[in-house]
DNA sequence: CAAGAAATTCTCAGAATGAGAACAACCAAG
DNA sequence: CTTGGTTGTTCTCATTCTGAGAATTTCTTG
């Protein structure tokens, strides 16, 4: 799949030095992140699919809740992805290693219904970061005209991230308890989307793997599964089917050093396996009656 | 979900007018839009997918064939999802009746893997159109940063589309002679991913009614798929599951006039069904081996 | 009317699923 | 160290879904 540098015109040259950035209207480009992890509740301490907010202290829409997001740096080159994940860095203050390479520079990808999704850069580990969508109705931002392209954001439990960049403060929210008229601009829809997006995803990816550490039990990815589709399973069908289908998990051989707190069987731990797509896929007990 | 014209902040008026819009890197947002149909080969008569292309007029790769596609008309206030149908239109010459409304004008939304499908605008009867993704690598575009929103559309055979707008031509091109590499800027992935969403989107909602008429027989469906698919399908299964996944579609209690042109029966017509989702989903028979 | 064609239905074995139960391994308390 | 409750893992069984192939029905043409 070449094609991007491909031979240009003849006299293309010419051309392009007469050519004015400046004639179009003004368009600014933001990226905003949908970031989703599993954490334990605050108060019930049962474990909860949690996202990423901040208390917005600019302008438009001071004190509101919003996705963390801002501004491409379009001056510095700066391709959308890594844009979503300095963000997401930024705004939370979360690990900020400088180094490292990227996967191969891609296009910016459609994070389509497929397996190819982008790959998390360095600064945060474990992180799995996909396009959304773009949202850019007029009026979506008072300022001006703004699009924005959405990334949705699957992270291991991280550390409590606190503010940094504009932001107030940035906090995991559970995101059955988050009223979705507190948010700013459409990041009420931009956050729904997200959630139905990943709720699918767990279907027919090994997606609910990148919430989970290296190693996990089947009971963790179930629980995984439970808190993103807030329904519970089955264990034992939930345990056979994950194990039968190839690719999802891979034995380590190793198990858990204790059982539960209250007593209970040590369980074994697996690894992510190299599947990209389940198959069969984990269908969702619910939206039975189609539609 | 609401949100959009949420309360703002005391001051913020005075803030907003202090705003300078220029401040910003110039970045052009444009639309491109993938759009697919099946149609009978030129050469050989049989069904196959075909893709919308224009040959390329204006200097960037003058010459080269490319999705249509073109500016968001930012000054005007126009919408992404309008702007990819204006294009469509524009670029084809394809009806272009000016009244109508859409449907609720959404925020330009995912076209997540659910049934969240942007209903087809007036312009073009019976279009399915959906975001596939935005694409804003720096140097997609030699003229400046450009970043662009990819649209997915669906079509039922549309009448030998030609030129209008800056195309030098639009014609509809088998997808699997086209070779990848003799498309412009970056459409060569646009292209992949947006064939990739089609095929996998089959899978799960009713979409390839899109591509037949109002009414279809369990041939002509099966034909959708075969062709889009690229593999034949047992008919016989095809039938069966056609008829078995409820909402998918609706008896109409007529049939086709005469049986096949080389004798055989008549086939039973239906139209599409009320489901948004296919449930339990039609899998295509190949990607075995997972991955 | 006979032959071939296309649509539709049927058969049958194997796989996958949902529900429930059984079994195994472990912790804590007595 | 035994008992009882807890958690992880495996099994059973009826039901449904699927793939492959064949049979049946209803056409058109010669």
């Amino acid at each position: 799949m070449p094609a991007v540098g491909s031979p240009h015109g003849p006299n293309e040259q010419a051309w392009l030095a007469a050519y004015d950035p400046r004639a179009f209207a003004p368009v600014a480009v933001t990226v905003d992140v949908v970031a989703l992890t599993i954490r334990h509740r605050d108060d019930t301490g049962a474990k909860a699919l949690h996202v990423l907010t901040i208390r917005r202290g600019g302008m438009p829409y001071a004190g509101h809740l919003a996705l963390p997001g801002g501004f491409v740096r379009a001056a510095e080159d700066e391709d959308l992805d890594d844009a979503a994940v300095r963000e997401l860095a930024e705004e939370t203050g979360l690990a900020a290693h400088g180094g490292g390479e990227a996967g191969q520079s891609r296009g910016s990808g459609s994070g389509a219904a497929n397996g190819r999704a982008t790959a998390a850069r360095p600064p945060i580990p474990r992180l799995h970061l996909e396009q959304l969508g773009t949202y850019g109705a007029p009026g979506r931002d008072p300022r001006m005209r703004v699009v924005s392209v959405a990334y949705l954001a699957f992270a291991p439990d991280l550390p409590d991230a606190t503010a940094g960049g504009d932001a107030a403060a940035a906090s995991w929210t559970p995101v059955d308890t988050l009223d979705p008229g507190e948010l700013a601009f459409d990041h009420a829809r931009i956050l729904s989307d997200g959630l139905e997006r990943a709720r699918a995803k767990l279907e027919y990816t090994p997606l609910a793997t990148a919430f989970t550490g290296p190693e996990f039990t089947v009971t963790e990815l179930r629980e995984v599964y439970e808190a993103v589709w807030g329904e519970p399973l089955h264990p034992g069908n939930f345990h056979r089917k994950v194990l039968s289908v190839p690719g999802f998990v891979e034995d380590t051989d190793t198990t858990t050093a204790r059982g539960g707190a209250r007593g209970g069987r040590r369980a074994r731990l697996y690894r992510a396996g190299g599947a990209r797509l389940l198959h069969p896929a984990l269908l969702r007990p619910s939206r039975e009656g189609n539609q």
